[in-house]
DNA sequence: CTGAAAGCGCTAACAA
DNA sequence: TTGTTAGCGCTTTCAG
């Protein structure tokens, strides 16, 4: 193996300093243009490539960006991470990818990996900041943006208004005089107790139903098919459930048709994040839309405007979101 | 913000030379212990973090790997790379996951970032390989593990033996007499055209029937519920399907609802990954198991092994696979 | 427009 | 057991 061809090398083949192939390298207008020529054919020939762990040391600046996910093979935010990866390519970040399980150890350690290596940026999805992890930012002081992620200390971040897009969907079901639930992963999130249980709040409070916690069910994130959760929604009395997940809105759907529930006539489903899996269902399910690939990709370019200094207008954007109808609910 | 404190600070403050420091920070057991005390407690208190780029231009290691994934919203691939990841944090590695679309183009640029972030190491997941990764490759001596995936250039890899796997599932529709049809993303790509169709053929010939290329369709990739593909399926006359994508599956099996077959009486499926969109179907689907998360695992776990130079025994291993019978094949 | 030279923060001989 | 000293490969003033 011929050893790696470094920029030293080049500058000795083209009879030039290694700062002006630096200069040539990264298409600084100020080098004469035969000077240019000459240093790109060098380069061309001895096929050299930079080696980027050198530029990150010498310019502070690694191209590198971390990206937490809290699961990986859920299709939200496996989504989310596509749109990401996506605009990173674009503008030639690489994405160190870390699977948090929404473990407060593992995050905590992903977040002190990330910062040693040096990234430029994070971009976080989950549920559950550490503390350590919000310190530990505000210190390094480097740039974050939240996807599909809120939290109570404005951060940027690119979201739907879940408040509202709750609110919607509980409005829809209470105009048919619907017994609502709301299932979410864990009520104590900040998405949750902040905007969806406050905006299921909203809705019943408009139509003068009294509230009840025991319409509120939490799922504490698990896909498992046998959950009892789903019997104990079906038992509840609820006529209707509103649901924050999509595998567990079709797990529900596919429970109550083994208990002979006739859905959307006995019972009716809006799910949350419109991703493949509500076409999964049998009927297909019936959605809040969110631009999913979009909220990635938009979170990823604030976070580049964030790194370069521009200014960013809005810190907290909201895409829009809709109500999609399908086969869960009657209309 | 206190500028970024380094291993020369905490080498003054402790009053001892940077090597020191650095031996401390490596474990090297021959540091005093009361100096070894001496150097941690000043870099506790200094917060001192070390700079991984630093370290990695200096060791011309950078802890970081590769992961190519064809894509992130596919749960068989998802779940490799979620076992990828955890095996990697085990051994104190970060990954760079890129998104590859299985796009030549993408694949390319892919490569060569990784490249020159001088990752330690790279696991590949895809069915097609470009020409210029595996020269790349070749030239730059980095070790490669492939993941669910398999070549003709005997790389390392950890996999099922896809061949004997659709052969058992052909040969259990065979053993009923069943008409039956085997769906791939592309049947040119190595594993289908050199493992899965084989197979297919194995058990054709065991049991004296002629191979029909009409009963081998092609989905190309794509997730789409309204793919002409599953209509053709049905409509070739096939009476059992072997799918190898459990999203298809799913479709498939949704659309013979659609079309007012019964399933499993009237038309059975077989999918191969066994991932959490298998029990999405009503009923259940049946399919071939794969250690899906084990086989992310053990790749990186060789990978690690590659990158020590420590001896590998088997370069290509193969877990156990399985059958498992739910609800759309009649046992 | 180009070159010299000083780092970036760390590791790894080599000495002592 | 510890310190000295070269680098690792590149960027970036500062001169010219």
């Amino acid at each position: 193996m011929q050893s790696k061809v470094t920029i030293y090398d080049v500058a000795n083949a083209a009879h030039v300093s290694m700062a002006t192939v630096s200069r040539v390298m990264n298409n600084n207008p100020k080098v004469k243009k035969e000077t240019k020529e000459r240093v790109l054919k060098v380069i061309h020939d001895l096929n050299y490539h930079p080696n980027a762990v050198a530029q990150g040391l010498a310019s502070k600046k690694t191209t590198t960006i971390g990206v937490i996910i809290p699961d990986l093979t859920n299709s939200y935010f496996a989504n989310l991470a596509v749109g990401i990866d996506d605009i990173a390519m674009m503008y030639n970040y690489n994405i160190i990818l870390s699977n948090s399980n929404e473990d407060t150890e593992k995050q905590n350690k992903i977040i002190d990996n990330l910062l040693a290596k040096q990234v430029d940026g994070i971009i976080y999805m989950g549920r559950n900041q550490t503390e350590h992890f919000q310190n530990v930012i505000k210190e390094s002081e480097t740039a974050v943006v939240l996807a599909g992620t809120v939290d109570n200390q404005n951060t940027p971040s690119v979201n739907i208004n879940y408040r509202k897009a709750t609110h919607d969907a509980t409005n829809f079901f209470l105009k048919q005089k619907q017994k609502v639930a709301l299932v979410v992963d864990n009520a104590n999130f900040p998405i949750n107790a902040e905007y969806r249980i406050p905006g299921y709040r909203d809705a019943l409070k408009e139509n003068d139903i009294k509230f009840d916690k025991n319409l509120i069910f939490e799922n504490h994130n698990s896909d498992s098919v046998n959950s009892s959760i789903y019997n104990n929604i079906y038992e509840s009395g609820a006529t209707a459930a509103i649901v924050d997940n999509d595998e567990t809105a079709l797990l529900l759907l596919n429970k109550g048709f083994n208990l002979g529930k006739k859905i959307p006539n006995d019972f009716q489903i809006i799910s949350s994040n419109n991703t493949i899996v509500t076409k999964y269902g049998r009927p297909m399910i019936s959605s809040i839309t969110q631009p999913t690939y979009d909220i990635g990709a938009v979170a990823m370019r604030i976070l580049t405007k964030i790194m370069n200094n521009e200014e960013v207008k809005e810190k907290n954007i909201y895409l829009d979101y809709d109500i999609i109808h399908r086969g869960t609910t009657r209309i």
